[in-house]
DNA sequence: CTGTATCCTGAACGATACTG
DNA sequence: CAGTATCGTTCAGGATACAG
C-alpha cells in the first residue's frame, strides 16, 4: 500500500491520471486541459506515473513534434477506483 | 473531488484512517500502532481529519487522562474505498 | 497521558526563461 | 511542440523540548 501512497503523491496526480482516464492525451491536449499545471509539475507528474507503471509514453515523429500519454492496463483499473474516492468526497457526511 | 484530496492529504493521512478503520483508538493506541509518526504529525493528521468531519474525538475525564478517535458515518464509508486503492497499489500491472 | 512549541529538512509547487 | 533549467515559496514531515 506504500506503493499506492508513491504512485499518486502529489496534489496533481490524481488530476492527470482523471484526464487520461477521458482517453489518451498528447502533451499539449494535457497541458490545455489542466492550466492550472506548470509545464515544470505537468512533465514531473508525468514522469512519475510512467516510473510508476501507470502511464505509458509515445514519442511520435515527424512535425511539429508531438508525445503521447496514455494510461497503461494497471492504470486503466485505477478508474473505478479514483471515482469511488471522488464519490465518497461529493457525498455529504 | 477537491474536498478529497484535502481531507486525505498528507503522506500518513490513509494509515491513520486505516488503524481507525479497525476501531476506535485512544491517543497513545494509535501512537503505538503507528510509530513512525511523531507526536507532532499525528496531532495534526488528527485534528485534519476531525475538521474533514472523517473522525470523531471524545476527551474521556478520569485519571489518567485518555482521548478516544473514532470514525465518524462518513469515515466510515472510507474502508472500501481506501481498501480498493490498497488492492490496486499490491497488484502488479 | 495528550498534546503544543520550536526549529530544521526536503518535497511539491509556481513562475520565468530557455533548448532540441 | 515538448520539454529542461533555475530560483523562490509553501507545506508536510522529523526531532526535541516542554505544558496542561
Amino acid at each position: 500500500m506504500e506503493i499506492t501512497l508513491t504512485a499518486l503523491r502529489g496534489r496533481w496526480t490524481t488530476l492527470v491520471v482523471r484526464e487520461l482516464l477521458r482517453g489518451g492525451r498528447t502533451y499539449t491536449e494535457l497541458k490545455r486541459a489542466l492550466p492550472a499545471l506548470s509545464d515544470k509539475v505537468l512533465s514531473e507528474r508525468l514522469a512519475q506515473l510512467v516510473e510508476a507503471g501507470v502511464v505509458e509514453r509515445e514519442r511520435r515523429p515527424g512535425w511539429p513534434p508531438s508525445t503521447y500519454y496514455r494510461l497503461t492496463p494497471h492504470g486503466e483499473r485505477l478508474g473505478p477506483v479514483l471515482q469511488a474516492l471522488w464519490d465518497w468526497g461529493a457525498h455529504r457526511g
